[in-house]
DNA sequence: CCAAAAGTGTTCCGTCTACACCCATGG
DNA sequence: CCATGGGTGTAGACGGAACACTTTTGG
């Protein structure tokens, strides 16, 4: 197959940007970098994409060995190829988002690889290209949060409209209003009341709702 | 660099999703493919990238090396990845979707590339997943159109306000009202008319206008 | 003189926004 | 009993959608 050979070959990676959200905040997933080049950097985690996976199964198995979680919304955010993004060799990197419940998340695992959740205003510089990366994952994670069921992947099964505000406001970077959202909910009807009351968080007691993903796939019309 | 060594490279290519208008219609620019795998076939224009070019500067090159313009508008679309997306060998590939006017490209060099416009209504099944990557770039278009002053790539310097509105309906796929339509193309200040007057298109006479582009940079704000 | 495209305002309706107070309970 | 978070409605502003006729001129 001469016509393939005359061309090179580069290496592929995908590099997982991972957020979650804790105390009201959007945090992102990150570590230090284990090896050369760039030791000691922070950064995001990635890995070679192998000659027989797909990039989606390459971008799902990373993150899998890293959080032992399966099935996690992930999306694409885009290719990044500029020629020495990486300082050692020429690497193409593909950078994929995933949103995931905190609490989920085994934190035994996430020590085990020195991995931390970072506050997005407090990010630091990153390895690489990464936080250009980040950058394009937020502003694609802006556009779609009022058109895509995103919220509900960084939340329990069950939550509280405020916990789902909060989660709005952490994306959008902005305050939101109570009644005109709990207004909006009201009108979403994959969005249903379970009868239970979370005791947890206050003393009067919350409703708790969840997101019924078969009412949504029956008619996925989604605007906040 | 043991490190990278371990790993398998993998051809990477970039695929050009060429979009023009004409008649009111918008076209994509594909042609049969001249090598196997899969000769004969329609398909978008791509090529590999390079050890010592970025995505970017391999997109650009195979754009020009087709049409012979540069400073073309491109944007990514996105990296497909499956593992026999190619039924040749593996490669991944980024698609990127560029928009030119189709008065601007020589059509000699359209013809010795046997490159053909086609109405996106009537497009054929195209090699490998390259429908696929015309539908997500047709995605994008709609998305962005209302935001970013995408419309006035596919025409010439000047145009009619008629013209401009055809091109909106052709992305959007529906009919737009002219009154209001011409409504809001005022309100915006980088949109202004030449006092020229096209007699082409109509016997009345049409006024030109034209996006100023420097205008547009001082205050990049945008909704239509 | 007529066909063909350019150009022009108003009204209505639905949506978004701003805004403040009572409720239930645990400690 | 009080601090804390949960829960509720309305009025006014704004923006988008619907809608029809006059103008110009080349053929």
């Amino acid at each position: 197959m001469t016509y393939y050979s005359e061309h090179s070959k580069v290496w592929v990676s995908v590099d997982c940007i991972v957020f979650g959200f804790e105390n009201n905040k959007l945090k992102l997933l990150i570590g230090q970098r284990q090896m050369d080049p760039g030791r000691g950097e922070w950064s995001l985690y990635g890995g070679f994409v192998g000659a027989e996976e797909s990039l989606e199964d390459a971008a799902h198995r990373v993150l899998n060995h890293l959080t032992g979680m399966k099935k996690v919304y992930m999306k694409q955010v885009g290719a990044f190829g500029a020629i020495d993004r990486d300082p050692g060799e020429r690497v193409i990197s593909v950078a994929y988002c995933a949103l995931i419940n905190v609490k989920d998340y085994d934190d035994k695992l996430r020590k085990k690889y020195g991995l931390q959740w970072v506050s997005l205003d407090a990010l630091p510089k990153l390895y690489s290209d990464h936080n250009q990366m980040v950058k394009k994952a937020i502003t694609l994670l802006r556009r779609r949060i009022n058109s895509e069921p995103l919220s509900f992947n960084l939340l329990p099964k069950l939550f509280t409209l405020t916990q789902l505000q909060h989660v709005y406001e952490a994306i959008l970077g902005e305050e939101v209003d109570k009644r005109n959202f709990r207004k909006r909910i009201k009108q979403i009807d994959f969005i249903e009341s379970t009868g239970l009351i979370d005791k947890v968080t206050s003393k009067r007691g919350a409703a708790l709702y969840r997101f019924n993903k078969k009412m949504y796939a029956d008619d996925p019309t989604f605007r906040l």
